[in-house]
DNA sequence: ACATTTTCTAAAATCGGTTTTATAATAGAA
DNA sequence: TTCTATTATAAAACCGATTTTAGAAAATGT
């Protein structure tokens, strides 16, 4: 079966305890018993038991990771920014699904507590506002497991945080869209309760007061983040009797959305309407026109999170919360610039 | 501290083990001991301790995941159908990125068996075609870790494996150029190592031998799949004298580079250049012209890995492996073919 | 009424490590 | 030489559950 601690000991005529020492190279150790318990665990080609080891360490070197959506291509590279910063401190980390639901992150919460992981990430959606989330963490906070949220965070979180300035953000792409001179600017939001939605909608509107422009109801269509919604709210505002002469998008997928409704009524961009997004996937410069949105550095944003989730957990004495808000950088394109006119 | 199954008996006043048994719902109860146990376990709000469940199960209702990159677009979409599976039958899923290396691939196995996952897939790139990893797999089954290797597979890997078929969807796209009439196709390959780009590789070579057309070492380029790697190699066969009338890129992000140096070159795509992916992501259709491509059920195949592999652990005799291969489908778009004319 | 089976529970063993406790052996100081 | 530190290891306790063992109590059969 397989080999424990114990058939090593026997075999190195040590006790268990030395060979564990041995292993992890602390306390007083003599050379002759270092060299014949590795002897012995070469000889047994041994290798400890993980789970043993957590039990009684309390340390499982797992963080977990809960995002909306992976398939939404903001991800990945956040994703990848985290699993980097994680494999290089020494963690793996698990990765969940929650589709922006309340009742699935407190769900996985539950599960990664329960497998007792050292740090979870929430990337939230509605996420710190629920009240039953905030309960939540509280409970987490108590059972020793570290926390890390990212996405819209309202202040006094009882946890660390990291988020870009969505508000920012939002206000930059707008006052960029005023200043080319539409007066008339169709926005697409993300769903009701999705803070960031939420709060770049805000940056819109504080853009539009700005600039003495009323701001109007009718301009404001809810979507979900996906290309679909964009490309059908999209059709709808182009189609309007007064169509706006520009549409701003809460997301890169779904302005791509409008850009495909725009195209296929043969509507030239950015002349006839202009379009702006937020993110600044990949896509956003291969799609043509190129896409001029908000730029985000999603792999450094995942690489910090992580940092900041592993620094807490290997600490005892419990700083005050970090909360980090990111600066973002708007990107001007073809598709609200013509570049050629220029 | 923390409330152990110990807290929860003594308030029940029964024994641990009737406590575990209640939870777990097993065995012969009395009514009155269920009471009783579940009283004290709202009372107290016990969670039990998943490691220590764990450790004496030898479950630990986790399966990990290998890939190449995160970042690569077509992964993020088997990896939902992964996740969704899973989370379906109760398993949380760890997620490791290789690069495509293997020794990383081999450290990332081991780290993986170490903690006991239930099972691993292996979504390989060099992969089980590297001595050291078949030798790594071995040792692995022997510790009772199910594994799913994804990718390439050759004849008689001693696990499950999954993979589409792709010398035949290679072939297919090769043809569907001859049949336009281009003789003259460059590829772009992958890594020389990558199984996956080898195979690709061998499809469009037997296409070409099928129309007669003799096979030439200077139409295939070796790219890394990235975008940047199509787009310098695209650039390439462009600019030569006598330049290819198609290209045909191993994956879809190096056809999309290929797309954008035409563009760059002021090439009409498909009048001068005809150009064909494979993997039919998401912004193959997106892109304009739209990118023929071999497309793969990637949710799909993440869904069926998953299910497999959990299949796997959840039975004791050990059946016959496993091997499924899936039927690709070339979608022909305008990268290739112009509607229009038609 | 007595033997046998079934139902039920407590106590102990186990999973495989780490950490604490206790003690022996050696080195250094007085 | 005797006393105190220091070095080094074995043995035992512990992490928190599950599973096995064993035996008591209740139900059933004859």
């Amino acid at each position: 079966m397989a080999i424990t601690i114990y058939d090593v000991a026997k075999k190195a005529r040590v006790s268990p305890g030395t060979v564990s020492r041995v292993m992890d190279n602390q306390g007083y150790l003599s050379q002759e018993v270092i060299k014949k318990v590795n002897k012995a665990v070469k000889k047994l080609n041994y290798t400890p038991h993980f789970l043993a080891r957590s039990l009684r360490t309390k340390k499982t070197d797992i963080i977990a990771v809960i995002i909306p959506n992976i398939a939404n291509p903001i991800y990945p590279e956040i994703i990848r920014g985290i699993q980097d910063k994680a494999h290089e401190l020494g963690y793996q980390v698990l990765i969940s699904n929650s589709d922006a639901l309340p009742e699935r992150e407190i769900e996985l919460l539950t599960i990664f507590s329960q497998k007792r992981v050292d740090g979870i990430f929430l990337g939230t959606g509605e996420g710190a506002e629920n009240k039953k989330i905030r309960e939540k963490i509280k409970k987490l906070s108590e059972a020793g497991i570290k926390l890390v949220v990212g996405g819209f965070i309202k202040d006094k979180l009882p946890t660390d945080s990291l988020s870009i300035d969505n508000f920012q953000g939002a206000y930059e792409v707008t006052k960029h869209l005023l200043n080319l001179g539409h007066n008339k600017i169709g926005f697409i939001s993300g769903p009701k309760n999705a803070r960031v939605a939420q709060e770049r909608q805000k940056g819109y509107r504080a853009a539009l007061l700005n600039h003495n422009i009323l701001y109007h109801d009718g301009l404001v269509a809810y979507g979900n983040f996906q290309q679909e919604s964009g490309y059908t709210l999209g059709k709808d505002f182009l189609q309007r009797e007064k169509a706006p002469s520009a549409i701003f998008a809460a997301n890169d997928v779904m302005a791509i959305g409008v850009i495909l409704a725009a195209e296929e009524l043969g509507r030239r961009i950015p002349e006839e309407v202009a379009i702006a997004g937020f993110d600044d996937i990949t896509w956003a410069s291969i799609i043509r026109p190129r896409l001029t949105t908000v730029s985000q550095p999603k792999y450094e944003v995942g690489s910090l999170a992580a940092e900041m989730l592993i620094q807490r957990i290997n600490e005892e004495n419990n700083r005050t919360f970090q909360r980090i808000i990111l600066k973002p950088k708007v990107v001007i394109r073809e598709s609200t610039l013509n570049q050629e006119k220029k």
